[in-house]
DNA sequence: AACGAAAGGTGAAATAATGCATTTTTTAAT
DNA sequence: ATTAAAAAATGCATTATTTCACCTTTCGTT
């Protein structure tokens, strides 16, 4: 084997990374972020980046759902965001922090790579058009969640957690139906409220018959119903 | 006079965008954006760029305070951010964005020039450290907002209107006495409650001694009993 | 100076959300 | 398979927040 220093899980051929990174670089250059690549398995649970850390590698996350977390002094989490493989993640400190901001776990179990930043950087100061469209994955996954907090400051609870419902639907799972990868304590810091609040919500919305949950297991009965309450609620 | 077609309120070289740009960009190159460039003035309450429509500049914000405001579908307002010159306005759609995904309004006075996005770009990709450091302003603002999401999405109202305050007097109005610019109305919009909710609490804070208010004038006593309110309510 | 409109303010009733105690279910470990 | 621990669920008392009806002040206009 060529690569002495890991385990190689997947083929860099069939990488999004590469290929996307291919159309703007030489492959030469190319290799070089690679050489300098390490692949990596996170299990469901584990922290990929911590918050406040120094950072010196993002990850390209080639499979898996991650949460973007942040710590309160209080001890108190915040689910600022969610996000699902391809991404790139930890490029809020591409341009102007030193330390994490917030920490990225997996909520799914994750495969993905590290992008050496020094390295990145030096060939995309070289190169603006790679440039912007490594700043467009990375703000990409900023974007995403300013709708998420738009809607946590004027909306209530009801509203909120049938926001949610819609995001992983339509962002996530892409289906109606989904095994929630959160638990309940989860959904509450992603929702900014109690577990209890998010527990006796989605029990009143399967009553009402918009949803179908059974642990887990979440069927959207009635999308539009939930738009109506996203909207008014 | 050398510019017919619009008035000019103030002087180029004591500019402080000026000032950095010709730290990485050519004198040459700086004159070209000028030219492209108009003196704005805007009065309290005025509309600098618009939610939604499409967006062919910045603004140069050298004077003033600005809101950043987003309408949703139902009309009700929030605001996202509140920024004092000098900044760069507009700038979340350099990267990704081609509609205005919040509105730019003045809530005092402003002062300020257009910049070309399309030239700005132009001359960013030439030269990467310029379009590091132009991307960091941009960046700035919207990094001042994630922290108000976060106390908007865990904290209740008496620890959310701390916040406001405690922000406002820190990095606005940099002192523990100032004159309000947003109205009661305005301040429930950021604080994510409701009006009366923003008028009952700050009349408690005020019979409580943290601070005093009479009308728009705020007078923070006891900044950290205001920052222990910040992190217990 | 008088007027109307907008903003500021108040208190109380109705609604929403939290926190707690407790039970049930699920999950992981031995 | 058994047990312990964690997560989910429930109902209720307490607290927080909104909403409403109404009043006062401020401010710009005629």
């Amino acid at each position: 084997m060529s690569l002495p220093n890991h385990q190689r899980f997947f083929e860099c051929d069939s990488c999004l990374f590469k290929t996307i990174s291919c159309q703007y670089i030489q492959k030469e250059e190319f290799e070089k972020l690679q050489s300098k690549s390490v692949q990596l398995r996170y299990k469901k649970g584990e922290v990929i980046l911590k918050q406040g850390a120094k950072s010196t590698h993002f990850l390209f996350l080639r499979k898996g759902i991650i949460k973007f977390n942040y710590e309160d002094d209080n001890g108190k989490n915040l689910i600022l965001s969610i996000n699902k493989a391809p991404a790139l993640i930890g490029g809020a400190n591409l341009v102007n922090a030193e330390f994490n901001l917030f920490s990225v776990c997996a909520i799914e179990d994750c495969e993905g790579c590290t992008i050496d930043v020094a390295m990145l950087t030096r060939i995309a100061l070289g190169n603006t058009l790679y440039l912007f469209k490594m700043l467009q994955f990375i703000t990409d996954v900023f974007r995403s969640s300013i709708f998420n907090f738009i809607s946590l400051a004027h909306k209530q609870v009801n509203g909120r957690i049938a926001d949610i419902l819609i995001f992983l639907s339509q962002n996530i799972y892409l289906s109606n139906e989904f095994v929630l990868s959160l638990s309940r304590q989860e959904f509450a810091e992603f929702a900014g409220c109690s577990k209890e609040n998010v527990i006796h919500t989605l029990r009143k919305f399967h009553n009402e018959g918009v949803i179908t949950v059974e642990g887990k297991k979440i069927l959207l009965n009635d999308p539009e119903r939930l738009q109506r309450i996203s909207k008014h609620g």
